[in-house]
DNA sequence: GTAGGGTTAG
């Protein structure tokens, strides 16, 4: 509502005096002035009775105001006058949507089987119908709003691209295969609005169908809108780098002009910090400062723009975004509550969430999961389980099983193996494979090989093919020196024919993105870099005394080399080496990796970082680390 | 003049 009133004085027209009163009664409902509108109708010029012209505006203007009765009353006079059922179509569209909107069904249906249909314009019928459906659509009654489209069609009223537009969001997806072939019959599937709909939809059940839609389409016919569609179709289904390039599409010779707006780079936004994408990101934010000066305003733009930066590295820059909103919505809090999660600042975090209580802002799931990994990542036990308890007592959240998920990771770290057991066997829900994961993953830092098994046979049921957890299991085997462990779970690894997920890492430099996998010596540069990986080792081998390095035991290193015998040049020593050799002295180097830092990397990241006096942050599959004076940020806890 | 399409955080 308030976006709407700020749009629309925005508008260089105003109330034209010389008018007749009616057509300023419209004028005000226009441009958001209700009460005026409405005062000008009830006391405006009383000797002419209420022009019909008037009386839809008026309407309009109760509904905006809430005004229930107000509606009842314009309703009543103009059934006075003769105006209904089916005289005025106008005033009968805007008395059935006013009603719907207010959740009068009962009221607009009424109105509408008091139209004989036999008798109304085709149009007027249809607009009526338009408006009733668009009603129920708005308060999610998927099933009025076919059973009045049934009707409509019974009764031989034809449809439009606006029936369809509000038929499409609201039908389950098994049923759009069907609203779709129609939409294509009848001809309307061509409207852009139609198809933007289409598209629209279909993201919400992956991206595949929304881009068919959108690859269908005439190129002229792409207006911003379909842009926009298709891009966030692939952004809110994790497919980033297909969202990115889309953008440059847009922006190429196919966009044809189009101009991005907000909403488009909302979605390019959130694909940056997906990806990590820093060099798209940064100048989507300098087309933002430059081509939208009102962009402060936008919460969700500025909530996009404070989570890729923090994904990104940009910590302060989030913080300082966050800090310039005059407006912040629960989402720009916990963007910034997750992001010293992810940085490791446990105590931040903390002092954000409650900053965000103070402010009057009730704690909802989402938030709950970036205070309770905050405090998992920083190793606050305590902290995290009073919170996890506040949930239901103090904020009536039930966890659901992304808490119980960071619950079980936060206990399982701190080494509380038995309490995460205990609260995996207390839930009220089935645990899923991420629940299981979590205490695998602790079993792992623990060394604990009995639940390791236990967790890993629980996972292999619910989530056989998901490569990590394969990995993990055959780590703790490897720790261990169980060799024929290590076996086994190849073994079933080969009999299901999973492959390894390659690690891979990048560094971005000069507006360019370098990949490096593990062991890949397909960059320009791989000689040079693979000579400094190599004396780097070298150095720290000495420095560190023998290539002892935490905890790794003669019979462990055998059992690694079982395991995964490929293993050698990890690709976040290829990225910090590459960084070593192509940026100036004293730049921070910031790495992207898909996987989890091993521990052998972090070591060396954390030496190497001493030697050369440089820092390097290196976002891993879970949190970043920042690797300076020879420590990690994660204080070796990860 | 009436009915109306796209967006974010884990």
């Amino acid at each position: 509502m308030a976006a709407t009133e700020t749009s629309t004085s925005a508008v260089a027209f105003d109330v034209d005096y010389t008018e007749p009163w009616s057509a300023r009664v419209r004028t005000l409902t226009r441009l958001g002035r209700h009460r005026e509108a409405l005062s000008l109708f009830r006391h405006g010029d009383p000797s002419p009775p209420p022009d019909a012209l008037a009386l839809p505006a008026a309407v309009i203007s109760c509904a905006k105001l809430h005004l229930a009765s107000g509606v009842e009353q314009l309703h009543a006079l103009a059934a006075k006058r003769g105006l209904l059922p089916s005289s005025d179509a106008y005033l009968l569209s805007a008395l059935l949507s006013t009603y719907s909107r207010l959740r009068l069904l009962p009221r607009a249906h009424q109105l509408l089987d008091e139209l004989p249909l036999a008798s109304t314009a085709p149009t007027t019928a249809r607009t009526a119908f338009n408006s009733l459906i668009s009603g129920c659509a708005l308060h999610a009654l998927p099933a009025a709003c076919f059973s009045l489209f049934r009707r409509m069609r019974a009764a031989g009223v034809p449809f439009d691209a606006v029936t369809l537009m509000a038929l499409v969001p609201a039908a389950p997806l098994g049923v759009m295969p069907q609203l779709h072939a129609l939409a294509v019959r009848s001809g309307l599937a061509a409207s852009n609005s139609v198809a933007n709909c289409l598209i629209s939809v279909y993201a919400r059940g992956g991206a595949a169908l929304a881009r068919k839609v959108f690859d269908g389409m005439p190129a002229a016919s792409r207006d911003l809108v379909s842009w926009n569609a298709v891009l966030s179709a692939h952004a809110q289904n994790g497919l980033a780098v297909e969202a990115l390039e889309l953008y440059r599409r847009m922006r190429g010779p196919e966009g044809a002009g189009v101009e991005p707006d907000a909403v488009t780079l909302v979605g390019v936004l959130s694909s940056c910090a997906h990806l990590g994408a820093r060099c798209v990101g940064l100048d989507v934010e300098r087309y933002v400062w430059e081509r939208l000066p009102g962009f402060r305003a936008n919460v969700q733009l500025c909530n996009a723009l404070i989570n890729f930066h923090a994904r990104c590295g940009g910590l302060p820059r989030a913080q300082q975004l966050f800090d310039e909103m005059p407006e912040r919505s629960i989402v720009s809090w916990t963007a910034l509550i997750t992001a010293y999660g992810m940085h490791g600042h446990g105590h931040f975090a903390i002092n954000l969430f409650e900053a965000m209580v103070s402010s009057g802002i009730r704690p909802d799931n989402v938030a709950m999961v970036g205070l309770l990994s905050a405090c998992s990542h920083a190793g606050m036990h305590k902290e995290g389980r009073n919170y996890f308890s506040a949930m239901e007592t103090t904020y009536h959240l039930r966890p659901t099983l992304e808490h119980y998920t960071c619950m079980v990771d936060l206990l399982g770290r701190a080494g509380l193996l038995d309490e995460a057991q205990d609260l995996i066997a207390s839930m009220p829900m089935a645990a899923d494979g991420a629940v299981w994961g979590a205490l695998l993953g602790a079993c792992k830092i623990h060394k604990n090989v009995e639940m390791g098994e236990e967790a890993f046979e629980r996972i292999v049921e619910i989530e056989p093919n998901n490569v990590g957890y394969y990995v993990l299991m055959a780590n703790i085997y490897t720790d261990a020196g169980n060799l024929d462990g290590v076996a086994k779970v190849r073994a079933m690894m080969r009999h299901r024919r999973l492959k390894k997920e390659p690690g891979c890492s990048y560094v971005e430099h000069n507006g360019k993105v370098h990949l490096f996998m593990a062991d890949d010596h397909s960059h320009p540069q791989a000689k040079r870099i693979y000579d400094l990986v190599v004396k780097l080792e070298r150095t720290v081998k000495e420095k560190t005394g023998g290539g002892v390095v935490e905890g790794i035991t003669e019979k462990s290193a055998k059992a690694k080399a079982a395991a995964f015998p490929l293993v050698g040049f990890h690709s976040e020593k290829l990225a910090v080496a590459f960084g070593l050799l192509n940026t100036e002295a004293g730049s921070e180097i910031v790495v992207i990796k898909n996987l989890r830092v091993c521990g052998d990397c972090h070591s060396f990241l954390k030496t190497v970082s001493a030697l050369s006096n440089r820092a390097f942050l290196v976002r891993d599959a879970s949190r970043f680390h920042r690797f300076e004076d020879g420590a990690c940020s994660c204080r070796d806890y990860w």
